[in-house]
DNA sequence: GGCAATCCTTACTTTTAAGTCAAGATTGCA
DNA sequence: TGCAATCTTGACTTAAAAGTAAGGATTGCC
């Protein structure tokens, strides 16, 4: 289980332009020195969001590109829809293996896992907006701490203790 | 946010084997045609899950794989360990654009985002035995249900409504 | 209108993950 | 002992994701 490097830059992208004043904007060339990645790159991600509708772009000079709605607007959940393309096309659809659909007709034991598994993650970043993530390190790590915190009780016993978080 | 193809065959043929009896093994071929992959592929496979301490093989002639341990003792975080081979490798030292290392130096937006994610499915999937999958679809996409439920409380607005399960 | 800055789009190349192959090693059995 | 069944291992091939390149389209300014 692992994030993909388009949901990272995407996201790191996103979070340039949530920093901005608003009426301010940013340029693909921008964007692509802010994080380190090339402007090819940053374009092909940039038109991924705007297609979306989760960026506003403009074109021609003085063009550029801002958020289409607030930060506080965005949920981590609605970019990550986004960014991972085939994000759960129905269990089984994706890995059967050598036959053309999955072995296990009925019956499945891995379905509800991974069905699940995909819930849990998407509660847990609709309850983060991009806006949350302009704050500083610390108490982003803080906000998120207790999201997990608050997600494992009931059921919990061992949280992993905190990282850098004071509590 | 996507699990693997490794992750999910793996875990599928440990399935198998949760299901043996006591003293039973399957061979390479067996678990192979038991999930619709080949052998050679599910050969990879078991070899990891060997290395790692997971599962137990016998050579030569009526040889064969089973569990190491019981299926109640295999927690699913255990088995995505080993499966996942870089799960979360320090965040930043994979996605570094075109940099040695990451931009972003001291303060970081992103960090705790994944770090947390990782945390959360962690948690949830340390819950989970492989015992616990063997039993029918519909009981287990209960039992899991609950999970998210239990996961989801104290923070919780909107659970999505449960699926396959009856209330 | 013309030019420069910028975004848009498609096709291509590179890199990484996934899967295959073939030769080797170990065991059980006759 | 010899053979057949099985796992083990590393190198190879194929498929998918990631990233690049190049030309087209739109806008603002002079
Ligand atoms: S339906 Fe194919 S493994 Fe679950
Ligand atoms: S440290 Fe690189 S994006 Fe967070």
């Amino acid at each position: 289980m692992k994030v993909s490097a388009q949901e990272e830059y995407g996201l790191r992208c996103l979070l340039q332009l949530a920093r901005l004043s608003p009426g301010e904007s940013l340029t693909l060339g921008q964007i692509a020195e802010g994080e380190g990645i090339s402007q090819a790159n940053a374009g092909k991600l940039m038109w991924l969001l705007n297609k979306a509708g989760l960026v506003a772009s403009t074109r021609g000079t003085k063009g550029g590109y801002a958020l289409a709605r607030s930060a506080e607007e965005i949920h981590l959940s609605d970019i990550i829809k986004v960014l991972d393309e085939d994000m759960l096309e129905g269990h089984c659809k994706s890995y059967t293996g050598l036959q053309e659909i999955c072995v296990h007709t009925g019956d499945c034991g891995i379905r509800p896992v991974l069905i699940s598994l995909h819930e849990i993650v998407q509660s847990a970043l609709e309850r983060i907006t991009l806006a949350q993530l302009t704050d500083t390190e610390s108490n982003v790590d803080q906000a998120l701490y207790q999201i997990h915190v608050g997600m494992s009780r009931g059921v919990a016993r061992d949280i992993p203790s905190p990282k850098h978080v004071r509590s």
